[in-house]
DNA sequence: CCGAATCCGAGAAGATACTG
DNA sequence: CAGTATCTTCTCGGATTCGG
């Protein structure tokens, strides 16, 4: 009953906004800006917990959005690599700021882990 | 069965993305930072689509994040209002630029519609 | 009257097994 | 290895009710 997403085409922000709550979305771009272009099995190593359906859902999103690129490779057995586009960059770098916002209120992280990884998935903060 | 949200405390980044990806959450406080404090049917109104359940959810997450002030005035009837917090400036500034980031891919929104609201529920952004 | 808590249905996300 | 199908689980959202 309630609104779908090409209801109208409302605002900007709004549009944006809406892609970047979608689940484990920001994750994932996080993920692939700090490791580079990697596989899908890699990355789905990497987004910890994240289903395979969910992986390959966002991805497709994020492939239609011009977010990233999907380069199959028709080896045996196949291989997908994923990277993010140019237009990317420009998020990434906003992304940057968040984490380094998350560093002065939080205090910065372990210097080993990676790329820093979530813990729960984005609904799971309901407190 | 899963993690909750305290299992660990991974990084700070995810954390603060795992807020943010909360249903409503970027949209609640681009709100609060474009029309400033609120009371709560204001706000309900302008965060269109949301339910009363979810607000209240979703506003007591933010307080206790320290992002958001609950005023409570005993008058009658009574009237609660929320505002920023200075901690959230910070993160308003980087919404700021998502904003900005909007504009140059969306096209510039239109002029009249006061703060940009959003048409579909975060979860329904499955393309 | 304004704001919060409760119950229940719809629909999305998780887990697992399976196919190309 | 990459992705799909199916089933289960549980969050989200609406209406109603309660409290001040």
């Amino acid at each position: 009953m309630s609104s779908r997403t090409s209801d109208r085409n409302p605002c900007p922000v709004s549009q944006l906004m809406t892609m970047l709550s979608g689940p484990w979305t920001m994750y994932i771009l996080w993920i692939l800006s700090t490791v580079g272009p990697t596989r899908f099995g890699a990355l789905r190593r990497q987004v910890e917990g994240i289903s395979t359906k969910m992986l390959t859902e966002r991805l497709r999103m994020l492939e239609q959005e011009g977010i990233v690129n999907r380069h199959y490779e028709p080896t045996v057995p196949p291989q997908v690599t994923y990277s993010l586009t140019e237009r990317a960059g420009e998020l990434v770098a906003i992304l940057d700021q968040l984490n380094g916002l998350a560093q002065r209120w939080y205090g910065p992280a372990a210097p080993d882990a990676a790329p820093c990884l979530p813990t729960a998935t984005p609904q799971e903060l309901t407190l």
